[in-house]
DNA sequence: CATTGTCAATACGCCAGCGTATGGTTAGAC
DNA sequence: GTCTAACCATACGCTGGCGTATTGACAATG
């Protein structure tokens, strides 16, 4: 169940990742400095050798978790073909990284004073993003810019929508036929 | 601040409202006994001879949540045109709807027992509605529901988004300058 | 093998919020 | 005017999580 290995020592990541992965499940409520060393093995007076308070193993988490988003987005500026960036966008969502499934998460936090700016950050930097893979497609400025704040929504409520019906609703076969018609729909 | 009038006495339905208030705020942990009871200058002996324990009330808020996003959607269904039934939801996102604020924190709580119904009975009957007005524009069954789907996840979406960004970056003109974006580009 | 630094266990006090018990206040019925 | 039901205050015990202080285990280094 446990990420980390068993009988180890952990360091100071360890526990950010522990905390992300909190986060991830259960919003930042869940990252509770007991319960997480429960799950990791240990007790608290393993915590704050490593930080000073909960507070601090917050900010951590959301670096780590800025950290990760930032490398995805990363990955997909590297596609030279600005219509599969778009795409490729839409298939994370599908959330087999938990960076993703943080994001669904943390979107509700908005009005927490650590998580905002992280939010703002990520929200700003990925709309850019999307917004040049537009205006690569051939979009004037003002129209690839809507165009993007359309699609991100999408993307951020694709997210969401996924966590509220039954798993099984949804196939893999069925993701690709939706990715299809969000192609067709919002990609030039 | 506090919605009800002063010095009067309580109904279960003021807690539940000041509750459902509460959970547009700072999701379901906001709703805890003794600030609310603070918040409605009353103590915890008000509340619990209305309710029998902290779940008691969760359930009423979210009755009451699922009741006003009905309401709203009996109204929007009222609209003959199906493209300006489409048009309305999005209209609605932009949220001086406490429904809708609420929507877009409840929907990080997905994995909570008492809200997992909740939302996934709003999503399919707003899902629902959607394809209709789409069928009703002339998809055929397949496409109207994949496009309902890409225009939930948007207005989900785009309902998130609004939290992320400073709030003097959209101005009013600004909303109705996104939403001829959307119609354009998703009902045909 | 002694020392030092790193990580963890234990034990403690503190506080916020839940739930209970019980008694007090107020409005309207009669 | 008394009675009763509805509503609220007060006081209490309980639990879970935060943070601190202190001691212990173990590895690496010399």
């Amino acid at each position: 169940m446990a990420s980390a290995a068993e009988n180890k020592r952990l360091s100071a990541r360890d526990w950010a990742d522990a905390a992300l992965d909190a986060i991830a499940r259960g919003g930042i409520g869940a990252v509770s400095v007991e319960p997480l060393a429960r799950q990791l093995g240990v007790t608290k007076g393993s915590f704050y050798w490593h930080y000073a308070n909960r507070e601090a193993l917050l900010v951590a988490a959301l670096e780590l978790w800025v950290q990760e988003i930032e490398t995805l987005a990363a990955a997909a500026r590297e596609v030279l073909e600005p219509r599969q960036r778009v795409l490729d966008t839409f298939r994370l969502a599908s959330g087999r990284h938990r960076a993703h499934s943080a994001y669904a998460t943390l979107a509700a936090h908005a009005d927490h004073p650590l998580v905002r700016p992280a939010l703002e950050q990520v929200a700003r930097r990925r709309m850019d993003d999307m917004t040049q893979a537009y205006r690569d497609l051939g979009l004037d400025a003002d129209t690839a810019r809507q165009r993007a704040q359309l699609s991100f929504s999408a993307y951020l409520g694709f997210m969401t929508l996924l966590r509220h019906l039954p798993h099984d609703s949804m196939t893999a076969e069925a993701y690709e036929h939706y990715f299809e018609h969000v192609a067709a729909t919002l990609v030039p």
